[in-house]
RNA sequence: GGGGAUGUAGCUCAAUUGGUUAGAGCACCGGCCUGUCACGCCGGAGGUUGCGGGUUCGAGCCCCGUCAUCCUCGCCA
């Protein structure tokens, strides 16, 4: 029996005093008075106080009496003004209250393995039980951001003239990148659909056929292992544009992160965004995706390093590798030794040696390695990072991505201990002229950097062939508060150059023709100049909505071990679905 | 694959150096209560301390293994 709702929990106020109304919801708080029963009746839209008065009936009484959290029901009553001081401002509909007259219990649940109320229980029982975490009102307030998140870029892009098309979910593997998931095909034996990395191929085809401007709101899919941010499947706003550089796409995609800037924070930056170039801000912050917030840059300290006797920096220096440190203000005074001892064990943890510590004090430097800093050590020390008493300096020898890995690691890390920056900033920049290439030592080959069909920059083009690492890329992050949020590059329309780029990355012709046949053959048949991005649409509403995890913005999100608490995903199949996929399990596993 | 953290009542947590019968708040059950709003008061029930071994007179606590969740390196754009 369904009480055809009238009203929402969210809706009566004022103005419908002395209206019956009917409402819909779960139980989320009883006050049993003996002679008197409230319920607080929730849905999507607030709460209702809901009153069962002892005039209103013995049994209805009764049936209140049984209400627990949880209970799905339906109510019919009067709209009633509350006693006069009773008000409740902290609901929007706090001046009023339903004097019930008619109750139905839709749905009497067993006590709930948690409480709606309070603190977020540990994430494992939120994940078995989603639907339950989902009723909670922070994570309602997520989804909300979400779909407006959405709305405002179908509207922003839609105004900017771009067309909305879907591609396919099942598609074919192809080298490169992360790996896939697989769908075995029941119709061809021992062939497989492939779930896209991204729509990458499929939206450089819709601009040979000339679709000029195209996005999608598209779901992505990579088998590699889970983050923080990172999930099995994700959605990102993909875009694709026609007779364009990387400034135009840049610019263009510029006006919609204003947009979002504006409606999620309510303050635009300024355009154009800062455009770094990558070899600086990986030498100055130590990774491709700096957090602009605050400084603390990184500096190199080869030079004042050969000026001391210390063996470790002078054998790291001989070695070719790198002496290079941070100075955080204020850190002297907030770290004692044993915290740094943590510090250091936090480094260690991503392949750090060692950490070496100077303290800045009034009367000088202090730390173990202070005594090898000679006078004219210690000056050029403190110039270079312009150090001033109660700093603590952090200084790392190492290789080349291990020293820069710690040292970006320990920047964030104490710069949000330290309260270096308002939290709640937003610093949007774009990061551009990565490497087209590096070079991988286990497979003897190249390897793409963004992928296969990144275009180098033009003036970069004659070192294909005597340098190809040195070569750069015409392509470019979107960077907001040390989170990638997006990435992009302009795409190579030339066959001729596709086919050198192939040859680097080890592909013969023969074996680029098969994966990428169809490509080639595209870009052979008609392919405008082009190029695109895409914005990663789940980080995004993470940082909107200050999030520090990427499964509290997705509906029903996986564990790091890519499992699904709440349907047991991935389970096992019937014998008879595997062979009729023409599958047979490995022998010992 | 590597490193780290966590795992005690339905939930959130506590339990001194390894020492009596593992506690508290919330939830739950029973009772009382006519203006509360995360009501209040009284009473009650609820535990294989993730799981399996081991050390010990004695283990929630120490050791080994294992499982799960989280963070992270590798991986991934």
């Amino acid at each position: 029996m369904l009480y055809q709702r009238t009203a929402t929990c969210g809706d009566l106020s004022s103005d419908h005093v002395g209206q019956m109304a009917t409402l819909n919801g779960w139980v989320d708080a009883y006050r049993d008075f003996g002679g008197l029963v409230f319920i607080d009746l929730r849905d999507r839209y607030g709460i209702t106080q809901v009153v069962f008065e002892p005039d209103s009936g013995a049994e209805l009484q009764a049936q209140a009496r049984e209400l627990r959290n949880e209970f799905v029901v339906g109510v019919k009553g009067i709209v009633a003004p509350r006693l006069a001081g009773k008000e409740n401002p902290k609901l929007k509909t706090g001046a009023i209250e339903l004097r019930a007259r008619e109750l139905v219990v839709y749905n009497a649940t067993p006590t709930p393995p948690f409480e709606m109320h309070g603190p977020a229980p540990n994430e494992e029982l939120r994940l078995t039980h989603r639907y339950l975490d989902l009723r909670r009102p922070s994570m309602l307030k997520v989804f909300e951001t979400r779909h407006r998140l959405g709305q405002l870029m179908r509207r922003m892009m839609s105004e900017m003239g771009f067309l909305e098309v879907e591609t396919p979910i099942l598609g074919r593997s192809t080298p490169e990148g992360a790996r896939d998931f697989l769908v075995a095909s029941r119709v061809h034996p021992g062939h497989f659909y492939a779930l896209p990395q991204s729509p990458q191929l499929y939206k450089q085809l819709l601009m040979v056929a000339g679709f000029d401007r195209y996005f999608q709101i598209a779901r992505c899919f990579r088998d590699e292992d889970l983050r923080a941010n990172r999930q099995p499947e994700f959605t990102q706003l993909d875009v694709e544009m026609s007779f364009v550089d990387d400034v135009m796409v840049t610019s263009t995609m510029e006006k919609l992160v204003a947009e979002m800037a504006r409606e999620f924070t309510g303050h635009a930056p300024e355009l154009p965004l800062p455009r770094l170039d990558y070899h600086d801000v990986m030498e100055r912050y130590g990774n491709d995706r700096p957090d602009l917030r605050f400084g603390v840059e990184l500096k190199d300290l080869a030079p004042i390093a050969a000026m001391t006797e210390f063996k470790v920096f002078r054998e790291a220096l001989e070695g070719g590798k790198r002496v290079r440190g941070i100075c955080v203000p204020g850190g002297g005074g907030r770290y004692s030794r044993k915290d740094i001892d943590g510090l250091a064990e936090y480094a260690a943890g991503m392949g750090g040696k060692g950490l070496a510590w100077i303290k800045v004090e009034d009367a000088g430097l202090t730390g173990p390695i202070a005594k090898f800093f000679k006078p004219e050590a210690q000056a050029a020390l403190l110039a270079i990072f312009d150090a001033r008493p109660g700093d603590l300096i952090l200084i790392v020898a190492d290789s080349q991505a291990i020293s820069s890995l710690v040292l970006t690691s320990l920047r964030s890390r104490l710069a949000a201990e330290l309260d270096l920056y308002d939290k709640s900033a937003f610093h949007y920049s774009w990061v551009v002229r990565f490497p087209l290439l590096a070079w991988d030592a286990e497979e003897n080959r190249y390897v793409a950097e963004h992928h296969p069909f990144t275009m180098p920059l033009f003036e970069d083009l004659h070192l294909l062939d005597s340098d190809p690492a040195k070569v750069r890329a015409q392509a470019y992050d979107l960077v907001v508060n040390g989170e990638e949020c997006g990435g992009g590059t302009i795409r190579v329309h030339d066959p001729v150059i596709q086919s050198k780029i192939f040859a680097l990355l080890g592909l013969s012709p023969e074996q680029a023709n098969e994966k990428f046949g169809f490509l080639l053959s595209a870009l052979r048949n008609g392919a405008p100049p082009h190029g695109g991005i895409a914005l990663g649409f789940d980080r995004l509403v993470m940082l909107y909505c200050g999030l520090d995890n990427i499964r509290d913005c997705i509906a029903f999100p996986k564990t790091a071990r890519g499992t699904d608490l709440m349907t047991g995903a991935p389970g096992t199949v019937d014998p008879r679905q595997l062979k009729e996929l023409h599958l047979r399990p490995i022998q010992g596993s």
